[in-house]
DNA sequence: GCTCAATATACACGAATTGGGATATGCATT
DNA sequence: AATGCATATCCCAATTCGTGTATATTGAGC
C-alpha cells in the first residue's frame, strides 16, 4: 500500500509535475536543462527529482558531468495510464508553455557538448 | 495547476485510497459503512472523505440521517483513467480484501433502514 | 421537546514536507 | 593538483498533514 500511495504522493507537487511532463515529452533531460526550463534553484529541482526517483517513477543515469533523468523502464503497469493522464493535464496549464519555451531556448547546453565529446 | 496537484494529493493516502476503491465498486456508501469496512474511528474517515470531496473527486448527498458518498458526476476527463488505475491497484492489496469482507458483513445497516422507511 | 444515531468540525500536538542557503561530491579540462 | 561546472546533500526554519479526543450539528422517533 505504501508503494501505491508514494506514487501519488510523488505526483502531488507542481514542480514535480512540470518536471515530469518535460521529461516525458523529451525522453531524457539533465538537471541543468530542467533548472533552466523551470527557472528554479538547482537544489530545489534536484530534491524534487529525487522524490520521483525514489517513488520509482524516474531513473537517473550519469553521463560525464551530467545526470540524465528519464521515465523508469520498469514502471508498474497501473502507473502508465496515470502518468499519461497527468502529463496531458499539465500540458494544458499555461505554465507548461513557458517551461517548454525556456527549455527550447536553453536546450542542450549539456547534450551538445556531450555529443561533441563523443 | 493547484487543481491538478490537489487531485494527486487527495489520492496520496492509504485510507483515502481504500475508501475510494470501496465507493467506486459499490457506487454509493454512507460514512458508517465505510467506518465499519475500514475499521477506523468515524472522525478520521469523515475528514479523509472531506479531502476527496474538496478535491472534486467525490460528491456527497444527504439521505435522512446518512450522508452518502459517490464519485463526483463531473470529474475532469483526465481524472477518470487515474481513478480507474488507482482503484485497480488498491484492489490488489491484501488490505482491500479485508475491507470488502467487513463491508459485506456490516453492509447497509443504513440502506436497509432507509429502504424500510421509504 | 428530548434522546439517540450519524456525521462534521474544533483544538492540540507530533510527524512529515518544503524551501533557502551553504556545502560537499563527482567529473573534466588544463 | 587546481579550477570550474553539474549535481547532490546537509542544516535549519516554516509550513502542512495526520491523528486523537472532545464537541457541535443534523435528522428521526417517541
Amino acid at each position: 500500500m505504501e508503494k501505491t500511495t508514494s506514487v501519488f504522493s510523488a505526483l502531488s507537487d507542481p514542480i514535480r509535475l512540470r518536471s515530469l511532463a518535460l521529461i516525458v515529452r523529451h525522453g531524457e533531460l539533465c538537471v541543468c536543462e530542467l533548472v533552466a526550463a523551470l527557472d528554479l534553484p538547482q537544489p530545489k529541482v534536484s530534491r524534487h527529482l529525487a522524490v520521483m526517483r525514489e517513488a520509482g517513477l524516474l531513473r537517473d543515469r550519469r553521463d560525464a558531468q551530467w545526470v540524465l533523468y528519464a521515465l523508469s523502464p520498469d514502471l508498474p503497469t497501473w502507473v502508465v495510464p496515470v502518468i499519461e493522464a497527468a502529463v496531458a493535464a499539465v500540458e494544458k496549464e499555461t505554465v507548461y508553455g513557458k517551461d517548454a519555451k525556456r527549455l527550447a531556448r536553453a536546450e542542450r547546453p549539456a547534450r551538445s557538448r556531450c555529443g561533441a565529446v563523443a
